[in-house]
DNA sequence: AAGTACATCAACCGCACGCAT
DNA sequence: GATGCGTGCGGTTGATGTACT
């Protein structure tokens, strides 16, 4: 069974929004907040577009506070990391840069970032696509009787994963973790020279035979492919956790923050950021990162 | 000035997820 | 558990701008 159109499509305008389609839509958000439902919305403020296109051209156009300047080297590097440790998964490597939206930066990663970094010879490993690796997986699941969770199995994981977060949150005093966290960051002189030694996630590493070879950060050395997608998965899961937790209002580091770590000479190694606070929210330690840069589970 | 190639990025489309029933 | 709906995400397209011949 298909799915309906999530709106009707006929009579309703199609490309560029003008000056005055941004205007109501605008008014109409400032005057009734975004979350009071995009479907409805046109219709209520009097445009003749799809909620999906409002939605768009507010989350990408229009909303205050987006940064439509150029992109910054710092900002760049940031991009190229979080690209090798996330793969495509824009909206998340979007999160930890204030500013900015995931289209401009999917757009800015495709148009330039990406021809850049193979011209240096840089080239990052592709990621699976998403979109494929979800299909592969629901299609595995419907073959598979034995992967049979419900939905309601995985609510209450997810319960039980959020409800332990929060619980371990709770023992230690947020501004003492965060004040730790910022010690240590502050405490590492070797942050720069890490950062360099990832530059680009092309680091060489030694081998034990004394042979070097070029890692990122996600190539982790596991024996098996599988080995290394489940690890993906998990790291995966964690970071939207953690993003959940930065971006609500008990913010560990709320976005003012953020921009004055990437503003910071020594910006923050996020990766650095996210195993410590992994260690002290969570008793789950099957990975982090190491001095060099790379995954150690 | 005109034509063409290439680059950029706003916007669209299809799909999956979460939630309610 | 099945279904429908609203929303958000990632991949892609195509209009527009710019550089080059």
């Amino acid at each position: 069974m298909g799915r309906k159109p999530c709106c009707s499509k006929e009579g309703l305008k199609k490309g560029s929004w003008t000056k005055e389609e941004d205007l109501l839509l605008t008014e109409y958000i400032n005057e009734h907040g975004e979350g009071t439902g995009w479907r409805s919305l046109p219709k209520k403020a009097g445009l003749l577009r799809c909620g999906k296109s409002c939605r768009l051209r507010w989350v990408n156009y229009l909303k205050p506070g987006l940064n439509r300047g150029t992109f910054t080297p710092e900002e760049d590097d940031l991009i190229v990391r979080l690209y090798t440790l996330l793969g495509s998964r824009w909206s998340l490597i979007a999160g930890r840069i204030p500013g900015r939206t995931d289209n401009d930066i999917k757009n800015y990663w495709n148009t330039n970032l990406f021809k850049k970094l193979k011209a240096q010879g840089n080239e990052p490993r592709r990621h699976k696509s998403q979109v494929k690796q979800r299909r592969r997986k629901k299609e595995k699941k419907n073959v598979s009787s034995q992967i049979n969770q419900t939905n309601n199995d995985r609510k209450k994981t997810e319960r039980k994963k959020k409800e332990k977060i929060d619980e371990n949150c709770k023992v230690e005093d947020k501004d003492q973790v965060a004040k730790k966290i910022e010690e240590k960051l502050h405490t590492q002189n070797t942050a720069q020279e890490v950062s360099t030694n990832n530059h680009y996630f092309t680091s060489s590493s030694s081998n034990q035979d004394g042979t070097s070879s070029a890692t990122s950060t996600s190539e982790v050395n596991c024996s098996s492919q599988n080995m290394e997608a489940q690890n993906q998965d998990e790291i995966y899961e964690k970071l939207q956790a953690i993003d959940e937790l930065l971006l609500n209002d008990n913010c560990l580091f709320p976005p003012e923050k953020c921009i004055e770590f990437n503003n910071n000479e020594n910006h923050m190694l996020l990766e650095e950021v996210y195993e410590e606070y992994f260690q002290l929210v969570s008793d789950e330690n099957s990975c982090h990162f190491r001095v060099d840069g790379n995954l150690e589970f």
